[in-house]
DNA sequence: GTGCAATTGTTAGTAGAGCATACAATCCCA
DNA sequence: TGGGATTGTATGCTCTACTAACAATTGCAC
């Protein structure tokens, strides 16, 4: 077969060589995570970054930006649009903190409280979807080789 | 320890429930290997994308846009832009299809073949970042379950 | 064969995420 | 006490992704 003939008849999972590569397929279920993610927090209006900083910040109130944004894996300037949008959206609030003055201490609006109730929810259906295709042990496993890149 | 005391001291990876959410590892290790991948791709100014379409039109001359997008999980709308940044840069033409004339037949000019080459030589650095932290049957492992996301 | 629906490419507009840079306030340590 | 480091902020840029609308083309139903 020549290559315009295999041009003209695709299989559409036939991406060659960069089946190979490790990389693509981590970016492939990324997208494919964060697609279906974004369907299910349709009405909710929230990114996944967005309720990352949420949760974060109601398991520990009164955390700084920086630290939010160490433990995401974000810069300052990223955090702090977030946080911007969030508090915009009158759920969350900045205090400076009482121990150092150059950080702002960051604290959820009983606002931010009941939607995150909601985005925790929405969380769980889109975990059920994502771990219905794996048992328990391979989700293990699944995390524990994710974990070793990021960490 | 009151909630204010953990804020004080707070430990860089400590990030609660959001551990076990498979989808926050996902993302954070998409992050990681998004950041390596920009660092290694400096010098070219190539993104992931970009490389990916490149890639993907070598292997299969003459595919369209619609193709290049269903394989690598893009809509037409975002196939278009980045078709047009690499044709603006002179690494990719457009002819129009012989057998469907809605179609436009995707080529790698030279430069763009060149410079493939280049982005191919990188990929292998990236990888190698990216593997030296698994054993090959982990990565077999892995790759198996990221599929099983994105398929 | 003709007409209508689907496909493909295109354009324009919006939004989120990420990054670099610069600056001010604050803190910490030598 | 002074200087370097940290933190937050503001600004501007790029890339990715999505929607909606439109035109050209194709292919199927009739």
């Amino acid at each position: 077969m020549t290559e315009a003939a295999a041009a003209e008849l695709p299989q559409d999972d036939d991406i060659g060589e960069l089946n190979a590569i490790v990389g693509f397929h981590i970016r492939l279920a990324h997208g494919a995570c964060y697609r279906h993610f974004t369907e299910t927090f349709a009405d909710l209006e929230l990114t996944q970054k967005q309720v990352s900083v949420l949760w974060l910040v109601d398991d520990h109130p009164g955390m700084s930006q920086i630290d939010v944004g160490t433990r995401l894996q974000m810069d300052r300037a990223t955090t702090m649009t977030i946080v911007n949008r969030l508090q915009a959206r009158g759920y969350m609030r900045r205090e400076k903190s009482a121990t150092d003055g150059r950080k702002q201490a960051l604290f959820l609006t009983p606002e931010g409280l009941t939607i995150l109730g909601h985005a925790k929810d929405a969380i769980r259906e889109h975990e059920a979807w994502l771990k219905s295709r794996f048992t328990q042990k391979e989700l293990d496993t699944l995390m524990e080789l994710l974990a070793r890149i990021h960490d």
